[in-house]
DNA sequence: CCCCTCACCTGATCGC
DNA sequence: TGCGATCAGGTGAGGG
C-alpha cells in the first residue's frame, strides 16, 4: 500500500498527533506485529517514553523517542494508523497495536490496523537505525539525488526499469505505482533494461520521479482501497494516475491504449504509444 | 553477484 | 448463490 507519498503523509500526521506526548499503556493484539521482539519487551520499550518526533525515511515511519531509540514502522501493503479513530472503527477488526497516550494537550489513542498482517514495528537503538539507514538507497526529494546519481544507479543493471526502479536500495521509497507512473511521465518504457537509457532519458526520468512524488505528497497520496491518513482521509491522487491500474483506457498524451504485463511478478502499466 | 520466484496474509472481484 | 482463480500499494529468503 504506502510508498513514499503515503509514508510521508502518515508521519507528517502522526508527528502532529504525538510529538511531545508520553506513552502510558499500549496493547499488542497481533504478536507477529512486533516479531521477533517480545510483547513483553516491546511494551517495555515503549511504556513511559515521550515521542520527540515521527520522520519518515523511504516507506519507513520513525518515532524518535526520548531515550535515544526509534519505534520504527513497516506498513506494507495494508498497515494503517488512526488517531483518536471515531467510535465506529473502534472495534474494527485486524487492529495489531493500540497505544494510550497523554499530554498537556489532554491524550489520545493511537491504534495500528493491518489487513493483511504483513505490517512490522520494530524497537531501534542508534547502531541499528545507523544500519537500516545505511541499507537504504537515495530520498528521491533529496538534493542527494541528482541526475548523476541516478545515471550511475541504473548503469549496473541490465534489468528492467520498473524493476530497478522498486528496489529500496537504489531509490528508496517508490513503489509500483509511482514507479509505474514515472515511467509514463518519462515516456520510457518500464521493461527497458536499466543501463540502456542515455543522458537525456535519465534527465526525464529524474524529473519524472521528482515531479510524480511532488505532487503525490501534495495530493496526500493515492487512495486505491485500504490507505487512508491518521485521521482517516483519503488520498487525492488516485484521480491524476494515468496508467497504473488503468489497462484498457486511452492514453491521456498519444489516444493510444494503456497495457499491463507482469514483470518480476508485479503489474506493468505503459502505453506502447508513447513510452520507448 | 544479479535477478527472479515465492511466501507471507486477507479480502475484493470476476467468470462460470 | 456459490466457488475457484486471480489480483492487490511490500519485502526478504532462497535459489538458479
Amino acid at each position: 500500500m504506502p510508498e513514499l507519498p503515503e509514508a510521508e503523509t502518515i508521519a507528517r500526521g502522526l508527528h502532529t498527533a504525538i510529538a511531545g506526548r508520553r506513552i502510558r499503556r499500549l496493547r499488542i493484539h497481533r504478536q507477529e506485529a512486533v516479531e521477533p521482539m517480545s510483547p513483553a519487551a516491546f511494551r517495555r520499550a515503549l511504556t513511559g517514553r515521550r515521542v520527540e518526533s515521527v520522520a519518515r525515511r523511504a516507506k519507513w515511519i520513525a518515532a524518535n523517542l526520548d531515550d535515544g531509540t526509534r519505534w520504527v514502522t513497516q506498513l506494507r501493503m495494508t498497515g494503517r494508523f488512526t488517531w483518536n479513530p471515531p467510535s465506529a472503527l473502534r472495534d474494527a477488526p485486524h487492529l495489531s497495536v493500540s497505544l494510550l497516550l497523554d499530554g498537556s494537550q489532554g491524550g489520545g489513542v493511537l491504534r495500528f490496523y493491518d489487513v493483511r498482517r504483513f505490517g512490522r514495528m520494530w524497537i531501534l537503538d542508534p547502531v541499528a537505525w545507523s544500519a537500516l539507514d545505511a541499507r537504504l538507497g537515495v530520498e528521491p526529494l533529496s538534493e542527494e539525488f541528482t541526475r548523476r546519481s541516478l545515471a550511475g544507479l541504473l548503469d549496473g543493471s541490465r534489468a528492467p526499469l520498473r524493476n530497478v526502479l522498486l528496489d529500496q536500495e537504489r531509490v528508496a521509497g517508490l513503489g509500483n505505482i509511482y514507479a509505474n507512473e514515472a515511467c509514463y511521465l518519462a515516456r520510457l518504457d518500464p521493461r527497458r533494461p536499466a543501463n540502456s537509457l542515455d543522458e537525456s532519458d535519465v534527465s526525464r526520468l529524474h524529473r519524472a520521479i521528482r515531479t510524480v512524488l511532488r505532487s503525490a505528497v501534495e495530493r496526500r497520496g493515492t487512495s486505491l482501497s485500504d490507505y487512508r491518513d491518521v485521521l482517516g482521509g483519503e488520498g487525492r491522487f488516485q484521480a491524476d494516475l494515468k496508467v497504473y491500474g488503468r489497462s484498457g483506457a486511452v492514453c491521456p498524451r498519444c489516444g493510444g491504449q494503456v497495457a499491463r504485463t507482469v514483470l518480476a511478478g508485479r503489474s506493468v502499466f505503459f502505453c506502447p504509444g508513447c513510452q520507448r
